[in-house]
DNA sequence: CCGGCTTGCTGAGCAACGCTCAACAAGCTA
DNA sequence: TAGCTTGTTGAGCGTTGCTCAGCAAGCCGG
């Protein structure tokens, strides 16, 4: 990493694209051990091996670069949450969830600190997070083939909110198998939706 | 307020306490209207009619300081909630689901504050919050006499996240009853202790 | 009334950080 | 080679968290 910052090569000069991405990789990286805020502008410079000015060049502000690096995050995420398109409804639903326990499961510390960064002081990282929540149970309600109404929105996302906090508990301390977890998140799902 | 702050009056002196309250009390007005993170010391220390050198002679740095405020936020709502002594362990846990809902419903915004203050960046602050729910939820559980097993523990947090999202959605567009909502929580609840 | 002590309180100033701006230079094209 | 575009820099400004030496309010013993 940071090849860049080799003092004897003369000065290498990217295309817009690349330096973008290479900056918005860089904030990834430091995402699971920084709190969003904390985030300095100096450190990620240092770590691209470029100056501080160049990086307002690329985003205007610092709440800018960050509110990049969290919508990145949460791309990432959903593109693996998804359901591939060919899938029955029931399988939909139970693959998001069987994939959403794995991604905890793998990227620990990075999804806590999308969810804590998120849930965080700037409105416009929560802004990121809300979006991805919310169409995270879009695509579940599709899946499981009911009309989305206000009411079953708000259960679904409270669901989830549900879902986050147990997961996240039951991967630090598993009280349960992994069986039993997704039959029960899966459980209060149901009776909930059923419920309207 | 800030009658201090009136250049005629030659110079008040407090006592510690009194001091300490004062700025305390500023941040808990601030809270509402600002994220935890963005409270800055000049303008505390401007409100309070004093020079920021004081502020640190009470509380050594600015994250000691907010984890303060919020630490009275968390026992304000604390006192609120927690129930009677005298009464039916039944009614406590009723009336405690009462009385939150209640109170997300008058402190609307300054609620909300708290718990996105708490979730973010700072872990200091994230601990303040995390202890308060955990307090809440020893209370709920020995309230409806069940002994505490991680995994209850685990639930019951969880179903408070439930509830924190459901009840804050819920204020801000009823889709149901207020009944509706108390017995919908306490049926989940129900399930969900049961499930053990 | 006065010297002295405690301690609430201040002002100047430093370092870090977000952000600006004028200007340099790499690499392409005519 | 001249000229243009645009990636890139360094100096520097304002704000903010934080430090430190010292002032002064209020109480004490004499």
């Amino acid at each position: 990493m940071a090849a860049s910052s080799t003092p004897g090569s003369p000065r290498l000069r990217r295309t817009a694209g690349d330096r973008r991405a290479q900056l918005v990789q860089i904030g990834l990286e430091l995402l699971p051990t920084t709190p969003v805020q904390e985030l300095t502008i100096d450190e990620v410079a240092r770590r691209a091996g470029i100056s501080r000015s160049l990086l307002f060049h690329y985003f205007a502000t610092k709440r800018e670069y960050y509110t990049a690096v969290t919508r990145a995050a949460a791309d990432f995420m959903l593109d693996h949450l998804l359901p591939s398109p060919g899938t029955s409804p029931e399988e939909q639903v139970s693959g998001m969830l069987d994939r959403y326990v794995g991604w905890v499961e793998t990227f620990r510390e990075s999804h806590l600190a999308f969810v804590r960064g998120a849930g965080g002081g700037d409105p416009w990282v929560a802004e990121v997070y809300e979006e991805t929540r919310e169409r995270l149970v879009q695509v579940a309600l599709t899946a499981l083939e009911l009309p989305d109404d206000v009411r079953r929105r708000q259960l679904v996302l409270a669901w989830f909110a549900f879902t986050e906090d147990l997961v996240g508990s039951w991967a630090d301390e598993p009280t349960m198998s992994r069986p039993e977890l997704l039959a029960l998140l899966r459980d209060v799902l149901d009776r909930l939706v059923a419920h309207s």
